[in-house]
DNA sequence: GCGACAG
DNA sequence: ATCTTGTCGC
């Protein structure tokens, strides 16, 4: 799908996508869903995963795989072009769209405000949010080492373009931004509520995890319900 | 030119 | 991202 682009022509295509981008709170959200990328090192082969939890309960309602093949290489600041494609193919399998697209990588909180989660939501025309493991762009005061302690990330310019959120006491905070179709600060109370017992989210580690095993072939391709746990009685 | 650099 | 052993801390 952009295995032709160039780089510069792909940051001109950032710009203009972009200027689509809207920020506006969610009425309601009852499904949060979690989306990952694996692949193994020099392939053009990759594993897409997106998973559908409850909200704000974390618990795994069912998932989608589906495989891409794409020589788009990954660069900083490029992210979405070698993603985003493989993640559209596995989205379509989705009968009952999610409320909300956790993604692996940032939102709005990019050179060109155009990162991963963005991208994505933009072309599915849906509320996405970016959750990054480590800083592109910015800068921020370290987030005291207190569970839910926050600090703004700001640019050059002054931008307040998200949030760096310590999810777990002595371990490296994940960086917040909205991605598409959500504002800045309902994104950082959206994963504040999907932090379990780990650094990572709910939906992006359960993604993260089940992409994994579909790439060493313990999963297969498609869309699967997860059978109800009964946690009655 | 120098340094930074999601996954 | 993936590969990969030991090691530090709760």
């Amino acid at each position: 799908m952009y295995d032709h682009y160039s780089f510069e022509d792909a940051a001109a295509y950032q710009i203009e996508l972009a200027k689509q981008l809207k920020f506006q709170p969610i009425n309601k959200i009852e499904t949060i869903a979690g989306a990952d990328i694996s692949f193994n090192k020099n392939s053009t082969t990759m594993y897409a995963g997106i998973v559908i939890l409850t909200y704000p309960g974390m618990v795994l309602k069912s998932f989608a795989l589906e495989t891409y093949e794409t020589s788009f290489p990954y660069k900083a600041g490029f992210l979405g072009f070698k993603e985003v494609p493989a993640l559209l193919k596995v989205w379509e399998l989705i009968p009952n769209k999610p409320d909300v697209v956790v993604l692996d990588g940032n939102g709005i909180l990019h050179p060109r405000r155009m990162g991963v989660a963005s991208h994505f939501g933009i072309l599915a025309n849906q509320a996405t949010i970016g959750c990054a493991k480590s800083l592109l762009h910015g800068q921020n005061h370290q987030p005291q080492n207190v569970k839910f302690s926050t600090a703004e990330i700001k640019n050059n310019t002054g931008e307040m373009l998200g949030f760096a959120l310590r999810t777990k006491i002595n371990c490296a905070p994940v960086y917040i931004s909205a991605g598409h179709l959500i504002t800045q600060e309902e994104s950082l109370d959206i994963i504040k509520k999907s932090v379990r017992n780990y650094r990572i989210p709910e939906p992006t580690r359960l993604a993260h995890n089940l992409v994994n095993d579909f790439r060493l072939g313990k999963l297969k391709s498609g869309f699967h319900e997860v059978a109800p746990s009964l946690t009655l009685f």
